[in-house]
DNA sequence: ATGCAGTGTATTGTATACAATTTGGCGTTC
DNA sequence: GAACGCCAAATTGTATACAATACACTGCAT
């Protein structure tokens, strides 16, 4: 390559992985406006790609777009908040359970690879990265489970409870349960299933608790909020 | 409108809409080949917009895109066929069980109008329609239970299905299980979310049963079958 | 006949040009 | 000084031109 603009040249798919990756990773905040011109200039390709890849994420959640005034990075309501974890609540428990009984060696040490990898992660102080390895867990589970559609659902979850997390973690909850996953790895890896919908069924609860899902969003506090301080 | 070649102009998503409703209704069969230069003269825009209409599709799943080589209505395999009912199997019996705590009396009307025009559909030997307006019994209901996002979910399901009993639907199973969204009705008007949630997981084993999930699709006999006839 | 190479057409992929719309700033007026 | 209207810059929406690819067909050799 002999120009430095199109480096990173790509499809439209791989150019909402990346953008996905950013933003499941908070290197994109919530709110950020995602102009045409400035990423197709990053990616080196014209506007008609990256509006395939903006279209893309819009479908999954992940951004926002308003005829005439462009994408910005999503930024899920409480509502929405809640709703994302309701769903999950849905579908990953019986999920787990599913891939309690098709799970081979192969898949546990890779899950094991994602939990050593995360904690790493987290001693590093790469928080973002430790946010998705995280997410990946949870999605890997789901493809053991072997169903292509769940699987497809799981994963726009996890991606838009990334989001979820950026606007309504409180940080005064710091166990980041890294047991919750060793936990249901022992499960996994003991075919119990029971035990495994258990446990999903719990830390799904653990992190919906670890929210502030009580008021507005930090930038949108309301407006009676604001005024009778 | 002086010109009848955009007497249908629209946005990408009114598009994506009406493509979607005859896929439907079974008026687009699975497999057929949706060339963008035609779909744009028939609505009267340029491609850009078709091509954003079917990617919307495709992401879907109601259309699959091949790189370089188009896109077309959707044949779901027996596998993804199985996993359309799985999927509904997990989200719908609790969505009517929630549907059934916040269902008002004019939800009922239009639940009730539902079942009414898809009868008035089956007599005029209208399938397609009836079809459509039985998916969209589902679809309301979701509705009703006021989540958006397992809405979205179901939506998607519920379009998908219309593919899947395009493919492998026995005609033998007549009875059309209208009798079922009666029931399903009489117990969300009594408020009775666990009756709702058995009634609908009955109904889509009902639907599944009345479905040929044992071999190839029609289309793709296996040679086997072709030849030791 | 069968298989294969080459060629031309049909169709999709991408870039770009232009139109439409929004946004922010500037000056005017009250 | 606040409100309003207007203009310029930035940005998105759509169409179209051109490049790249796949597909069907013909003719040829075996």
């Amino acid at each position: 390559m002999d120009d430095a603009a199109h480096a990173l040249a790509g499809t439209s798919e791989t150019i909402a992985g990346r953008l996905a990756i950013a933003i499941h990773e908070h290197r994109l905040a919530p709110g950020t406006k995602l102009i045409e011109d400035e990423v197709s200039d990053i990616f080196g390709v014209s506007r008609t790609v990256v509006r395939a890849a903006l279209q893309k994420l819009a479908h999954d959640r992940l951004v926002t777009i308003q005829r005439n005034r462009g994408a910005s990075v999503a930024e899920p309501t409480i509502r929405e908040a809640r709703e994302v974890f309701e769903a999950r609540a849905l579908l990953e428990p019986r999920t787990a359970n599913s891939a309690a009984m098709r799970v081979t060696p192969s898949d546990l040490a890779r899950l094991n690879q994602h939990i050593v990898e995360e904690h790493a992660a987290l001693h590093a102080g790469d928080l973002g990265r430790a946010l998705r390895l995280s997410g990946l867990f949870h999605i890997e589970i789901a493809r053991i489970a072997d169903q292509d559609t769940i699987y497809g659902f799981i994963t726009q979850l996890v991606a838009r409870s990334s989001l979820v997390i950026a606007l309504y973690w409180q940080r005064r909850t710091a166990l980041c349960e890294s047991h919750a996953h060793h936990a249901l790895l022992r499960a996994l890896a003991d075919r119990d299933g029971a035990q495994a919908e258990d446990l999903m069924k719990g830390h799904l609860l653990d992190l919906v608790s670890s929210l502030d899902l009580r008021q507005k969003p930090p930038g949108q506090k309301s407006l009676r909020d604001v005024l009778l301080t």
